[in-house]
RNA sequence: GCCGGGAUGGCGGAAUCGGUAGACGCAGCGGAUUCAAAAUCCGCCGCCGCAAGGUGUGGGGGUUCGAGUCCCCCUCCCGGCACCA
């Protein structure tokens, strides 16, 4: 055995043994129970970055733990590899998106290979690999058989100059980031997954979701968003309008619908286009509507802005017309493309109304803060729910009865009628890209849109391809989309759309369990280890990648794939890895952002930044705050120096150690340091058992007689008090202190008395073997070599988890808090057993007590058992 | 803008049901060892104060014998917002 620890010798001799042994490698077993542990799978961008390493090494903690825990454990990899910044790399460096990939996916493969996950690599797979997405096309054929997906407009960020549809985050302050053309709003034909077929089942299942995150829980119901409002029609105004017609809009608020005084519709909206067509002004404004691109954010926090239409429509109930204006925030995609407008409790309505000195009418009055005449300025309690004024006929009803009224003298009308509607929509899956799953569809002239048959599947990707940037190169390529049609055998094109990135990754975890079959989606494996006992990935994906992933085990399920509904029975959100950002302002508003290893912060000397500097030359750079690492803002620790520098075990226990999986993790070198130091100390402890306390234990043992000299049975009950705590810690998967608890045993294990030489010998033979086998999750490798070292039979990987011993643990007196006044002023040893009157007689009499006491009579003394006294005077 | 989180020493963080705030580690300071350095080991280490003691968990208020923890209001930071993954 070395002397000295040397990670790198220790670390690939453990990993040639896991490898030699398929140590990793798992079946269908039905004599243990299963545990399918499931890190998010990476993107092949290049290299691990630190979130990868945080992600992996959290889900490794738990699959090794539960392997020693005697569960069945599945831990797979592979590769989200289809995705935009294979397209952007072959613009960049001309490179074939395929060829860029597959090299990303064998460095990346080596790395995960050298931190020593407990994989089973037998089942990787990689999303762009025809073997994989010829069964997403297969079921894309099922769903649209099913009804399940369908084809409408969807509107997307279209870039004039490069003639080409851009994502959302390829749009900079309304201008394409390569381009920098204006970016417009385009209406194309798309297709939709009817997610919202499953609205209801995705929103009431959360309650049955005990092992997520009420966090995640919460952002999913807000996003499918389930109100109950009222559907209002009003009849258009002949004489404005020209034709009849009603114009529809969805409300929660039916009881304020005495005082709409406008409507606001769409650019896109069909009145608006009615009226635009005779006014040019109005023309202008829709087209002007029509500018920037989609993203939510960016339309809710643009001026407000509208334009009155001329044309009117007719009060459902009033018979008053109402003026239609055109608005920039009403989204034709969202709803009916139009709501109606009450100024006087609904506070854009409010802003709108002021800035075009449209008429307010208040019709609800407030618990607080009502108002007669005066309204300005804007208070939340507007919006509160009250007593209707105002309303002829429903003054005085509190909101539900308004509704109720309303909606039932809407509905004897046949203007209106209650109604669900869900903030939720279908999910649009058409990209105008390369790098993608093809969707498997035919349009034919006289068929329609025809699925690719299944003995014609996969519709495989062609992978020699020039990018440009510009336009879909699939459909500049005849080769790809000239085709026959199925039905008629006619010629047809073939569809040069690809799926959303997210399709391959929302059923990618059944796939794992069946990787190698070609002749099936999914077989009975999948029934074995379906669904995932425990889910590990970024919180950036708690609403889109997890809602998808949930709606297609249902869509799955009902098309008869999968017994399953959701896919994730617990899951742990680990927070993000952040580092400090660095920047230079270049011309034209462009940052040139600065890896944080070639910065050099200056310090005051209470430690605080005062300012940074550019290594290389010395002069200042800004400091941009923390954000998650990212290419963009250049701010990643590349992993791969801390593991060639420290050995993985170094790089996982640090990353443990730093912070709780679910919170953020700020990136900082120092501390790394820290964790090497403690494995070197738990190196040369294990080295010095084996070497040469192990010769004093003595033949027969004497711990389980717990005649220990008082010394070491307190060291011993440490060591058992720190285990407990990690058992605990472990249920609630806070591993980093978990990690100090192994940090406090060997620093228990250290300081153990030495005079009795067997006794000594015995405890640390035991405190050695609980902290070889907590640790061993954490830092495999270097607990793999010592525990063979230290003598103890088997792998660490397969030993049984460690309890605490109850005769370990057990104390005779133990110290009590005492508190005056809730005011910490001293301690009071009493027996464990004492008795509440006992201890307050204790606590009275203490010389502590005396003095803050200050003479005066207690009023009252709290005991809290096993804690503290509180003497009240 | 909307939805969800977060804020504790110089730094990362701990504190299980409302019960000793600062475990464990990093950095720093002092010492031992060494020809010297590295490494290692020992000690100190929230702030104010000589001490007694006071004070302290982003800010303001409240409940309680007792609040980092519960309630109300506010500030700042982070994530998501449907085409980044």
């Amino acid at each position: 055995m070395q002397d000295k620890y040397l990670p790198a010798d220790v670390e690939s001799a453990a990993q040639a043994h896991w490898n030699r042994t398929e140590a990793f490698k798992v079946g269908e077993d039905p004599t243990k129970p299963k545990y399918y542990c499931l890190s998010m799978f990476p993107y092949p961008s290049g290299k691990l970055h630190m979130g990868h390493v945080r992600n992996y090494t959290i889900g490794d903690v738990l699959a090794r733990y539960r392997r020693m825990r005697g569960y069945n454990v599945l831990q797979p990899m592979g590769w989200d590899a289809f995705g935009m910044p294979a397209e952007n790399a072959a613009i960049q460096n001309n490179v074939a998106p395929a060829k860029w990939t597959y090299a990303n996916i064998d460095y990346m493969r080596t790395q995960l290979q050298r931190l020593g996950f407990a994989i089973d690599w037998s089942r990787e797979l990689a999303t762009c690999s025809p073997e994989y997405y010829r069964w997403e096309q297969w079921l894309f054929t099922r769903l649209f058989e099913k009804g399940l997906i369908y084809k409408k407009l969807g509107t997307v960020n279209w870039d004039p100059v490069d003639q080409t549809v851009l994502a959302n985050e390829q749009v900079i302050e309304g201008r394409g980031w390569r381009s920098g053309a204006l970016i417009e709003k385009r209406e194309i034909p798309m297709y939709y997954m009817k997610i919202t077929a499953y609205a209801d089942e995705l929103l009431d299942a959360l309650d049955g979701l005990s092992g997520w995150p009420e966090q995640v829980k919460l952002m999913q119901k807000n996003w499918i968003g389930r109100s109950e409002g009222v559907e209002i029609h009003f009849p258009y105004d002949l004489s404005t309008v020209g034709r009849s017609g009603v114009l529809k809009v969805f409300t929660t608020r039916a009881d304020t619908l005495m005082g709409a005084t406008y409507v606001a519709v769409a650019a896109e909206h069909p009145l608006a286009e009615l009226a635009a067509a005779s006014n040019p002004e109005l023309a202008a404004f829709v087209e002007e509507c029509k500018r920037g691109g989609v993203a939510e954010a960016d339309l809710a926090t643009m001026e407000k802005k509208g334009f009155a239409t001329g044309l009117r429509v007719v009060h459902p109930l009033s018979g008053e017309f109402l003026p239609v204006w055109v608005a920039n925030y009403v989204l034709m995609g969202y709803g009916e493309g139009a709501v109606m407008a009450v100024p006087a409790h609904d506070e854009r309505d409010f802003a709108f109304a002021t800035r075009y000195r449209l008429p307010i009418r208040m019709v609800v009055r407030s618990t607080r803060d009502a108002y007669e005449d005066t309204v300005a300025p804007w208070l939340d309690a507007y919006a509160e729910q009250g007593r209707l004024v105002n309303s002829s006929a429903y003054d005085g009803l509190h909101f539900q009865d308004a509704v109720d009224a309303i909606a039932g003298d809407l509905e004897h009308r046949g203007l209106g009628q209650k109604r669900v509607q869900y903030r939720l929509r279908d999910w649009g899956i058409s990209r105008q890209r390369y790098w993608g799953c093809p969707i498997p569809m035919i349009h034919c002239a006289d068929c329609g849109d025809v699925p690719v048959p299944d003995e014609d599947l996969p519709v495989v990707l062609p992978e020699n391809v020039e990018i440009t940037g510009r336009g879909s190169p699939l459909a500049k390529m005849e080769s790809f989309y000239a085709c026959s049609c199925p039905r008629c055998g006619k010629p047809a094109r073939r569809e040069t759309d690809t799926m959303d990135t997210f399709v391959e990754s929302s059923w990618y975890f059944m796939r794992y369990a069946c990787a190698d079959n070609n002749t099936a989606m999914v077989d009975s494996r999948v029934d074995y280890w379906a669904p995932v006992d425990q889910y590990i990935g970024g919180i950036e994906h708690a609403i889109l990648h997890l809602l998808y992933s949930r709606f297609f085990s249902r869509a799955m399920r009902d098309c008869g794939l999968a017994n399953i509904s959701e896919p994730f029975t617990n899951l742990l959100t680990q927070g993000m890895v952040v580092a400090e950002t660095y920047y230079r302002d270049l011309e034209a508003g462009k940052k040139q952002w600065i890896n944080p290893a070639d910065v050099r912060v200056e310090r005051d000397e209470k430690g605080r930044i005062t300012a940074a500097v550019l290594a290389s030359d010395g002069a200042p750079v800004v400091i941009g705050g923390t954000e998650k690492m990212s290419k963009s803002k250049n701010n990643g620790v590349d992993p791969q120096s801390l593991v060639d520098q420290y050995g993985a075990d170094t790089a996982r226990f640090f990353i443990i150690f730093a912070a709780s999986p679910d919170q953020q993790l700020e990136w900082s070198d120092s501390g790394v340091e820290g964790a090497y130091r403690f494995l070197r100390r738990v190196w040369n402890f294990g080295h010095g058992f084996a070497t040469e306390l192990r010769a004093a234990l003595p033949t027969q043992r004497m711990l389980a007689t717990g005649a220990l000299p008082e010394a070491l049975a307190a060291a011993r009950r440490e060591i058992h008090v720190h285990l407990r705590q990690a058992n605990y810690d472990l249920g609630k998967h806070q591993f980093n202190t978990v990690a100090s608890a192994t940090m406090k045993i060997l620093n228990a294990l250290e300081k153990a008395p030495r005079d009795d030489r067997a006794a000594h010998a015995e405890v640390v033979e035991e405190g050695l073997s609980i902290l070889l086998r907590v640790l061993a999750p954490i830092a495999p490798h270097i607990t793999h070599a010592l525990w063979h070292e230290c003598g103890f039979s088997g792998d660490v990987i397969s030993a049984p988890w460690p309890e605490p011993a109850d005769g370990a643990l057990r104390q005779d007196q133990i110290e009590l808090t005492l508190q005056v006044n809730g005011k910490l002023r001293g301690h009071i040893a009493v027996a464990a057993d004492a008795s509440a009157s006992d201890i307050e007689a204790a606590a009275l009499a203490s010389e502590a007590a005396v003095r803050f006491m200050d003479g005066k009579p207690p009023r009252k003394v709290v005991v809290v058992p096993g804690r503290l006294v509180n003497i009240v005077v």
